[in-house]
RNA sequence: GGACGGUUACCCAAGCGGACAAAGGGGACUGACUGUAAAUCAGUUGGCACAGGCCUUCGUUGGUUCGAAUCCAACACCGUCCA
């Protein structure tokens, strides 16, 4: 790849919402891209992480994979684990406080956290570093300094702690600190890149950039990504809006999980989780654009690429045959748990005592409203006896084999 | 320290003495339609009971009342403002 090949690799799925900004980092990575092949010297590339919670889902892995791209260009990458940051919890991306986390719970996230981050990134070339290690040192004077870099104006005009203040909800001042804190880590690492979504775009480019220009160090290259849209296509993935795919599961459920995103949010998916270069990106959209792919299948494809990325291509192959018999034909799955029903087996009882249904009460709603099926076949009474071996059925995915 | 406001089901939020298992919205679930979805339409959404009906729930604990989510008291927690 040329330079200007490498540029656009590695820019593809920013978003800074304003043209000029972005141009003026291509512009300040192609430079610095240019430097470091003429002195022979690779990039230092970071990104932080917040160790808050320990499982991942794959809008964790946006980031990561544009760590990756880096990594096979042959620069170096910095995987930091914000376990200083999470005593304060980052207050970008929530309009609300969040939990502080103590130290030890930051640090047993901090271990998963960096095992699953090698599904993406080649473990052999990435630096891990915990940000504890500098920030802990930080003297209270040295805070003074960073601080002084910065008005309050610059805080109260961002949108998160804006809503806040006008609904005259706390703004808590360590919350301040949180910027200051990722700004300080990019001084510390020296970094000439940090990649992060969007809403680190005021502690990557306002926040690092003034500080490492403050230590008279040259400013960090914001890579600022989009923010991937969970399975619902509207708001950002995450574990506590339920919208979330997680990376601990099986291929066929995030399969199955990628089928279930709407149209309009693939181009997202295809731009920041698969491994897939411009040109195919490209080529992807275009033929879901002209209508030359039914944007079923556009998906499957899709869906079928990042299962290859978290497993390997044959899983993804299998998740896909899965997912074809059981949606698209209708059939039962081969594979479903069984229950062995103890005294009769009541149909009430069983849905219940399997955990298929919460409550009595709901198993008489799922009948009246035809929703559960025995061998393929409404149920309509509740005290049915069943005679196993039969297959259970509720709703559409549900299933449990009664032995 | 003082003044004021809040605490309702999964979430937001109405209710301010009886008609309240508690409006409305979101979410979730089921059915129809489909491309699996989304959108749309219909329904369900505390528990137990075949049903009449019964039981538990409106921050906690007591009280007033024939009757309390609603009134009173104390407590707890949360928030805003003034010091």
């Amino acid at each position: 790849m040329n330079v200007d090949q490498q540029v656009a690799y590695l820019m593809r799925g920013v978003e800074y919402g304003d043209p000029e900004t972005e141009k003026a980092m291509a512009g300040e990575l192609r430079a610095r891209l240019i430097l470091s092949e003429t002195t022979g010297r690779p990039l230092r590339v970071y990104c932080g992480y917040d160790p808050r919670t320990s499982d991942l889902h794959i809008g964790h892995t946006v980031t990561m994979r544009k760590l990756r791209q880096f990594q096979e260009l042959g620069h170096h990458v910095i995987f930091v684990i914000g376990t200083y940051t999470a005593l304060i919890g980052d207050p970008s991306d929530k309009d609300k406080l969040r939990a502080q986390l103590t130290s030890d719970e930051a640090k047993m996230n901090a271990e998963s956290y960096a095992e699953q981050a090698f599904k993406i990134l080649d473990r052999e070339k990435t630096e891990i570093r915990y940000n504890a290690e500098w920030l802990s040192d930080l003297s209270f004077k040295e805070l003074i300094y960073l601080a002084s870099n910065f008005t309050l104006q610059q805080f109260l005009t961002r949108v998160n702690f804006r809503k806040r203040w006008d609904n005259d909800e706390p703004v808590y001042l360590h919350e301040l600190f949180y910027a200051l804190m990722q700004g300080y880590d990019a001084y510390a690492l020296d970094a000439d890149v940090q990649v992060g979504g969007t809403d680190q775009m005021f502690n990557i480019m306002t926040a690092a950039r003034k500080i490492m220009t403050y230590y008279d160090k040259k400013p960090n290259i914001g890579v600022i990504l989009g923010i991937l849209p969970g399975t619902d296509g509207e708001i950002k993935m995450s574990k506590s809006l339920g919208n979330h795919i997680p990376l601990n599961t099986s291929a066929e459920d995030m399969f199955g999980k990628v089928m279930s995103v709407p149209d309009k949010a693939m181009s997202s998916y295809a731009r920041l989780v698969t491994r897939w270069g411009v040109d195919k990106v490209e080529s992807f959209e275009e033929q879901v654009r002209s209508g030359e792919t039914h944007p079923r299948d556009a998906k499957m494809m899709l869906a079928e690429e990042i299962t290859a990325a978290f497993y390997d291509e044959e899983q993804a192959k299998k998740a896909k045959e899965h997912f074809i018999n059981l949606f698209q034909k209708g059939d039962t799955p081969d594979e479903m748990p069984e229950f062995h029903p103890e005294g009769e087996p009541v149909l009430l009882d069983i849905l219940v005592d399997s955990g298929l249904v919460k409550s009595k009460s709901q198993v008489r709603r799922l009948i009246e409203q035809n929703g559960v099926k025995i061998d393929g076949k409404a149920a309509e009474d509740p005290y049915l006896v069943l005679t196993p071996p039969v297959v259970v059925q509720v709703g559409k995915r549900r299933f449990i084999k009664v032995i």
